[in-house]
DNA sequence: CAAAACCGTGAAAGCGCTTTCAGGGTGAAG
DNA sequence: CTTCACCCTGAAAGCGCTTTCACGGTTTTG
């Protein structure tokens, strides 16, 4: 069979209690016995066995990342992966494991490991949604959660977030820079907050500049290519069309920039056209797309240290940590006004 | 504290062994018994705990997907996501949890989880790649373990993988129907088997008409963006230049068609380009790529059950099952010949 | 020099579950 | 009416580890 600590402290001429105290380097223990312990181990390939020591010490070195059924979909961007790796970064540094927890449609409970006890020391929630479930769950839990972006009906979660709000601003602002006046912007979806701020941003720089903000210039999509698509088409609608178009991601982008080439446009002699997100698509597209970059890897670390930090230190302590991420504007082709 | 099975069969007025069996569903329970507990835990919200019942059954219900060091900066592909999804949607389905090992650099040893005992049922090795300490721990392995993308140094692993060798040679043939001769090819890492099968789908095609593999047609990536962008540029030096270039990954054909662009060429007219995988950006690049299309999602969902059917079956047998799934040709604009 | 503090160690009691074993009941078979 | 098979259940023995507690020995302190 495997071998097991006993085996180790047999082999070492000491307790069992005491090799476990060398493993798990805790002080109180004569170096020389210590070292034949680390023989011991390495003769035999000792590896100690995970669920027993998740037992024993409740404690299990892993945490969930939690990514809701609704935006899973969007699983392909590279948005999770980044913030998945910027995640793994910092938990391989800290010994710890990370479990997916990718909601299902299977069955009635749509998460695995929510609630499941003694597994989970801490989770991530990727993608500040609003979701049933979920928010259900996270106001009656037991294990430290932090929210990658801020869920509004839940303030008590420490979050870290980018700051949507100030990003969509700037760009806007390089757009009246350049000298559009009549801005459209294809939102993002409203009950998220990512959606919202984004949207914010516009206003403000809008609202800065003493211009109104436009009904009809407004039209919600959910940040996928398609919404960005039919949203441009209902924009193309108006009389006069709109001088630029602030899409709240860069697949909306993407969607009304073929919306416009199906209508004869050129962007940028007809149109403006910018995004949001800084997806390798945007610098390849024709034209590249100017766009708002996220740091997305530095989100995922700096989400994982707030949960780990949180889990060495004080497990149950309401913290409400925030942490708020700046964004950059990235210049690219998409809107340049001509003269 | 939290509620034990101890507390279900109290409340049921059952032994805990009975409790047992009612949650794990086993035969030999009476129907009256049985709801009294189901209630019970329902009343109580009782949630198992999951280290103890890894511990005394030795049954974890995880598995791992091992993503290797050399290759997880690809990670911002949609290669992964679309592949982890689709494992996920098959563990979903049948109760099992998603532990992700992504390889670290930070310590000696790189995974985490490989080799820890009782943590993993399994494991699925994502893309084959020749990886030191991966093949070393393969070699000697205790768990299932099933790969996506055939190992070669590893004969006895079951895999499944993509007819890269069929595709790549449809493409290139697709190409010498358009009237392309001088087609130079750049290829994924030789070290890894997608990238030696790809370059031999080329050379089939090459082959079946009549031509010659020209070594100086031939240039190595690794199938990032950057590696195609420097081996268009060799090619660039050629001359003649060829008539159509096949790269092996879609990065690394946007990599080309920069190059291209830089040198003042334009795509097809000049020189036509075709790339592989068919990920998202191909549609939406100008022109869009001809490339050929893998069908990633039910990749994974193979591999999650080749892998589960071993568990549940026979854990020790040694299956050595192969799956090879078909690619699809995606004809878009970016190699027609013109006229 | 007595008292107190500290160090290194082992025995033993769990952590919360599964599973084997044995036994009592019931109905069918002989 | 006995025997056997079968169903249902509980007692108890772990699964492999951590951690508390106690103890003897050594050092420091007043």
């Amino acid at each position: 069979m495997n071998i097991t600590l006993d085996d180790i402290a047999r082999r070492a001429g000491v307790s069992r209690a005491t090799a476990s105290r060398v493993i798990n380097n805790h002080p109180h223990v004569n170096p020389a016995v210590r070292e034949r312990v680390w023989q011991a181990i390495r003769e035999t390939n000792y590896q100690p066995n995970l669920p027993a020591r998740s037992l024993a010490s409740r404690r299990s070195q892993v945490i969930g990342i939690i990514i809701p059924q609704s935006i899973h979909t969007l699983f392909a961007d590279p948005y999770f992966p980044l913030l998945i790796e910027g995640i793994a970064h910092v938990c391989n540094e800290r010994q710890f494991s990370i479990m997916l927890d990718l909601a299902t449609t299977t069955d009635g409970d749509p998460y695995r490991h929510l609630g499941r006890r003694g597994f989970l020391e801490g989770a991530i929630v990727a993608s500040a949604v609003e979701d049933q479930f979920l928010l259900q769950w996270l106001a009656q839990e037991t294990i430290p959660v932090v929210s990658v972006g801020r869920i509004m009906s839940q303030q008590a979660i420490p979050y870290v977030d980018v700051n949507n709000r100030h990003g969509a601003r700037m760009l806007v602002e390089h757009l009246l820079g350049q000298g559009y006046r009549r801005i459209a912007t294809i939102t993002g979806p409203m009950n998220i907050v990512a959606g919202r701020d984004r949207f914010a941003g516009y206003s403000d720089a809008l609202y800065a500049a003493g211009l109104p903000v436009m009904p009809e210039l407004v039209v919600e999509g959910n940040f996928s290519e398609q919404s960005g698509f039919s949203a441009m088409q209902t924009l193309l609608r108006l009389v006069p069309i709109p001088d630029a178009v602030f899409a709240a991601s860069d697949m909306m982008a993407l969607g009304a920039l073929k919306a416009l080439r199906a209508a004869g446009l050129s962007v940028p002699g007809d149109i403006g056209l910018a995004g949001f997100d800084d997806i390798p698509l945007a610098a390849a597209m024709t034209p590249a797309l100017t766009t708002v970059r996220q740091p997305i890897g530095e989100l995922g670390q700096t989400a994982a240290r707030l949960l780990l930090d949180r889990l060495v230190t004080a497990p149950l302590a309401p913290v409400t940590q925030r942490v708020m991420l700046p964004t950059e504007l990235v210049i690219r082709d998409s809107c340049v006004r001509q003269r």
